[in-house]
DNA sequence: GCCATTGTTGATACTATGTCTCATTCAATA
DNA sequence: TATTGAATGAGACATAGTATCAACAATGGC
């Protein structure tokens, strides 16, 4: 079930670079195929543990790649680690558990309109931000 | 003039420390000179070049000592590059300009009320965050 | 002022997390 | 299927630190 759900979402990421004129080659679909198959974030290193027929500089190229496109963010740990993550939605913020290490996307909130508002406010014009979340998730506050 | 106020901001650091238990040596006065120098972000490379003559390790764990007593907090550039920065009011954000290098600070803001109240709804407990905030400051605006 | 204690230093090795180079390989396409 | 340029991988290099440990020196008691 799983393996099935993220053979398809490997293909889909394939797919998405084909259209931006990448090549499907096998190292590349190894890592693709991994990527999909995560649970949670992970780092690079995590993931070429998981990949050792594949170069360590593919890993990496891969992975900025797929950052690039937009497939998968960047969620820095508060332990300062930068971790990957599947990315479903378009810019969005992570509500990260620092216990058990699971993040939930930060919907419906309206952060960047009140940016806008200090920034302005500071003469300052806005071009991006950066903001993650840490606490402990609903699982995690009742042990 | 702006030599005699670094001074006595060194000495005011130094000052911090040694209330809780650390020695006055003097590659570590040359760190906290050096530091109080500074007039914008830095990164502890850029304070090493400063201080030649004293040892990379001395210069790491002295900024650590700084940020672990809150005269120094760390900001996160848009690169994914870690510098240093004085520290004056507690808990606050920066806003970066990603033109001259130059930061606010972010005053005034309720993002944390909001982050509460967005967290709760999401069930999640927050104990900490992280927010950068990139632009153009006033200044890089006219130019 | 002198000594003993113990915090501090610095040279150096090591770790983590990447990026760069370049000869070789292989996917796409004509 | 031959061509060609993109992609790969081994390994060197870069960056940003931390760990180790013998030697040193700031401090406090005498």
């Amino acid at each position: 079930m799983l393996r099935k759900r993220s053979y398809a979402l490997a293909d889909q990421l394939q797919e998405a670079l084909g259209e931006q004129g990448y090549r499907t080659t096998s190292p590349r679909r190894a890592v693709l195929q991994a990527v999909a198959g995560q649970e949670r974030h992970f780092t690079a290193e995590q993931l070429r543990e998981q990949l050792p027929e594949v170069g360590r500089a593919t890993v990496y190229r891969s992975l900025r790649l797929l950052v690039d496109s937009g497939a998968l963010c960047r969620v820095l740990l508060e332990d300062g680690t930068l971790h990957y993550q599947l990315s479903h939605h378009g810019h969005h913020h992570h509500l990260l558990c620092v216990e058990c290490g699971s993040s939930q996307d930060l919907l419906g909130c309206d952060i960047e309109e009140q940016l806008h508002e200090v920034s302005a406010a500071h003469s300052f014009q806005l071009s991006g931000h950066w903001l993650e979340v840490y606490g402990l998730c609903q699982d995690c506050q009742l042990q």
